[in-house]
DNA sequence: AATGGGTCCTGTAAGC
DNA sequence: TGCTTACAGGACCCAT
């Protein structure tokens, strides 16, 4: 589920329950998500305070007064549950365990913190805080889309020769870190750019248009998501969800959206994975 | 180095 | 209704 805007909401979302406050009870309720959990993790993050909370990419990244850094990536189907506090006017009591809740973090402050993950692509680590970018899951990171290092030369630069379609080269997190299916397929869209098309074949002029347009597509993405934190939607203390208003993504057969258009929306397999496109406008 | 396919896992929805 | 299949917002690993 989980691109960047949504990892950021969640981010948004923990803050105030988590930073600043002492982790007083870790529980881990499985040996491993994607890859086995650290070795004791729980005693680890127990007693730990929260110095910050930031994100990399999708990944969010919580300093720990100890020294060591908690990565967490949601995956696919990764959750955040928040209870026992009020979240956005909402009073939430604890929950029952429900399944696949695998890690349960008890802050100081009286709020609880429930990962939970039903496909386990996730995945969590505890690394030294100095140096946590040299992480092998962290150094091969592509730069922020949103950051200064992400720029239409670059971009231009790394599109340059690649025999990949332009769809898999904006997915691949090596050449920029934390678009996913739906954003490049909403990118390619408003870009106008067909998502087979050799990543080689883009123009610099196509490459300098696609910058602002991710920019564009995840700003807004952000927004609506810190617009959910205190909607009605979030009542129930999961945070990363909201409504999203995609022009092509799971739209297949639908009418396109632009002005004059009569096209209806194609989806496309590729590496295994949809796209979904106008064929009139993208080309 | 770059590229494409397979794979991990469970839940949900569609098709028969 | 039940069973089967396809597919899901990620990304690593491996063969080529």
């Amino acid at each position: 589920m989980p691109e960047l805007p949504e990892v950021e909401t969640v981010r948004r979302g923990l803050l105030p329950v988590m930073e600043g406050q002492v982790i007083a009870r870790a529980q881990v309720n499985r040996p491993d998500l994607r890859w086995p959990f650290p070795p004791g993790m729980a005693d680890r993050l127990t007693g730990a305070r929260v110095n910050t909370l930031r994100r990399r990419s999708k990944y969010i990244l919580a300093d720990l007064s100890t020294g060591e850094t908690l990565l967490i990536h949601l995956g696919m189907s990764g959750r955040m549950l928040i209870s026992g506090t009020q979240v956005g006017g909402f009073h939430h009591d604890h929950p029952a365990p429900a399944k696949h809740d695998h890690v349960v973090l008890d802050m100081d402050g009286g709020a609880r913190v429930t990962f939970n993950d039903a496909r386990r692509f996730g995945a969590m680590d505890l690394l030294p805080t100095a140096g946590a970018e040299a992480h092998p899951l962290l150094s091969v990171l592509g730069p922020e889309p949103l950051g200064n290092d992400f720029h239409e030369h670059y971009l231009a630069s790394r599109l340059k020769g690649r025999a990949t379609p332009v769809k898999s080269a904006l997915l691949d997190q090596h050449l920029v870190a934390g678009l996913g299916n739906i954003y490049v397929c909403e990118v390619l869209f408003r870009a106008g750019i067909h998502p087979a098309r050799f990543a080689r074949d883009i123009s610099p002029a196509e490459a300098a248009r696609l910058v602002p347009l991710i920019r564009e597509v995840l700003a807004e993405a952000i927004e609506a998501g810190g617009s959910s934190l205190k909607d009605y939607r979030q009542a129930d203390g999961e945070l990363g969800y909201f409504q999203h208003s995609f022009r092509v993504y799971d739209r297949e057969g639908q009418p396109c959206t632009t002005p004059g258009c009569t096209a209806h929306l194609h989806r496309i397999v590729q590496s295994g994975r949809s796209s979904f496109f106008c064929p009139v406008c993208q080309k």
